[in-house]
RNA sequence: GGCGGGGUAGCCAAGUGGUAAGGCCGGGCUCUGCAAAAGCCCCAUGCGACGGUUCGAUUCCGUCCCCCGCCUCCA
């Protein structure tokens, strides 16, 4: 059986990924999700995209993933925008919401089992629970602007994930310009008491009205969907400290059992070479390049064709190397269909092309897995041009494609379900062969601009007219 | 200052103690009435710099230079 590996940041090491005993190929994932106060950039989607190759490569590797994305619809953003649109969290927050889905589905990100939202009651019960346990057991105080903080001193195994060492820690402006009762700078808020900037926003508390504070939300959701131990656990590197710093000491100091058995961060995305930023003018949406003609699976190859803990160089020439690249797997699939026609039995035609998988295997070395599915590309290509002798046969291309039928299980870069040809444009180009045969190059053209001017291009192949849309 | 990630051909990017995958761009060829594609081939004596270890280093060790990120609520 296949042997995953993945590095570890709790232990900065390649780890075999093992389920946990009796729990035969089941595996928990949960992974941050966005905030929803704007539409969510390329970058988050990097870090999207890299949990969902995760996810479907330890599908194709047998494991049945159970993944919970959160989504923040509670924060100081969310809040400031729905004020400053003058209407409640929830209107202000939906839009954003359905957004997000749209962009996942536009960039073949498999559902998560469940999406559970900060401001659902249960979940808002669940999180006043853990910071009640917290309190109870001294890892959590009432401060006198009637929030509630995590008393970092309370626990050891704070900065273990991070690394950090409170005592070494430069204080930033941010921290500078922090007006807490707090009992110490680190400490960080739980529930955070009511202000008049809050206006509607707020839930009853033991410690009065107020709002979660954004750690104890993904604890809460993490350990009320999937238990109190997770074993794999994603974000961006961004996210290592303080956030999950903040839901290890949470978890560990409510239940006594170890959060999370593997971490995994992605780093981050730059654009054009900078860090890609609102006042840098290269900040882009999804929808910004969708805007601009892009697809949505030119995109998902942008981001998905650099390994995850690389910092990846978003490019305009990098979406255009997607498009080229797409295009050449396009048309080699189509190639195979030709040469397997309809034979239905498969051979096995080359073995190297597990290589694929095992290079996924190898912490999702997605570089060489792409080098595995373009070398087997170009072998076969080079096959299907030869006359008779070594000639790729239609069982050896039936084989291939079904090996690309599971790359495509794992990549999801197959082509959109081609439109079926209307038939209009059936007949003018049996009408356009008739003409080719007849060597009628005026009239094969015209019927050429016919076709074009229903939306469809016509190419000349060796083998025929080939069509697609426009 | 602390912690972390990087510097490999024009661009993106794997990888290994034994002489550099793959993608894009570019060049050549093939196919071709035209057009548009596509296919094949070629394209780093070189892996930030300088030392060291070694029969041999891009890969190990040391020193140094540069880039990026995090250091309290940004994936």
């Amino acid at each position: 059986m296949a042997t995953v590996q993945i590095l570890n940041t709790l232990t900065k090491e390649l780890e075999l990924l093992k389920p946990r005993e009796d729990e035969g190929k089941k595996l928990s994932l949960y992974t941050c999700g966005p905030t929803v106060y704007a539409y969510a950039h390329i970058g988050n989607f990097r870090a999207y995209v890299f949990e969902d190759l995760l996810q479907r490569h330890l599908q194709e590797r047998g494991f049945t993933v159970r993944r919970v994305m959160n989504l923040t619809d509670v924060d100081d953003k969310t809040i400031r925008g729905a004020h400053a649109a003058g209407i409640a969290l929830g209107d202000f927050t939906r839009p954003f919401k359905e957004a997000f889905f749209e962009d996942s589905k536009a960039l073949r990100l498999l559902p998560a089992e469940a999406y559970p939202e900060a401001t659902d009651a249960a979940q808002i019960a669940r999180m006043i629970a853990m910071i009640g346990t917290l309190m109870e057991k001294g890892h959590a105080y009432l401060a006198e602007d009637g929030s509630v903080y995590f008393r970092i001193a309370s626990f050891p195994g704070y900065g273990k994930l991070a690394r950090v060492d409170l005592e070494n820690q430069r204080s930033s402006q941010r921290v500078a310009s922090d007006e807490y009762d707090k009992e110490a700078v680190a400490d960080f808020a739980l529930w955070k008491a009511w202000v008049p900037e809050d206006g509607a926003v707020g839930w009853e508390s033991p410690w009065g009205r107020g709002r979660p504070g954004w750690h104890i939300e993904c604890s809460a959701m993490a350990t009320g969907l999937l238990g109190e131990t997770i074993d794999i656990h994603c974000g961006g590197v961004d996210n290592i400290f303080p956030h999950h710093e903040a839901e290890i000491a949470q978890c560990e100091c409510v239940g006594a059992k170890p959060f999370v058995r593997y971490w995994m961060h992605c780093a981050h995305l730059m654009v054009e070479g900078s860090k890609m930023a609102k006042s840098a003018g290269n900040f882009f949406t999804l929808r910004d390049l969708l805007d601009k003609g892009w697809t949505g699976r030119e995109v998902r190859y942008a981001l998905i064709s650099v390994h995850y803990r690389g910092a990846l160089n978003f490019t305009m020439e990098g979406l255009g190397a997607a498009r080229t690249a797409l295009g050449r797997l396009d048309a080699w699939r189509e190639r195979l269909h030709e040469t397997a026609g309809s034979e239905t039995a498969a051979e096995t035609s080359d073995p190297a092309t597990e290589g694929f998988f095992a290079a996924l295997d190898d912490d999702l070395n997605i570089s060489s897995a792409l080098a595995v599915l373009f070398e087997t590309l170009r072998e076969s290509n080079r096959r299907m041009d030869l006359g008779d002798e070594g000639k790729l046969s239609p069982a050896q291309a039936r084989g291939l494609l079904n090996w690309l039928a599971r790359v495509d299980g794992v990549l999801a870069l197959e082509p959109e379900a081609s439109q079926s040809i209307p038939p209009e444009v059936e007949e003018l180009v049996a009408a356009r062969a008739a003409a080719r045969a007849a060597k009628e190059w005026k009239k094969s053209d015209e019927i050429r601009d016919q076709i074009a001017a229903l939306g469809w291009l016509v190419k000349d192949t060796k083998d025929g007219q080939r069509i697609s849309k426009n």
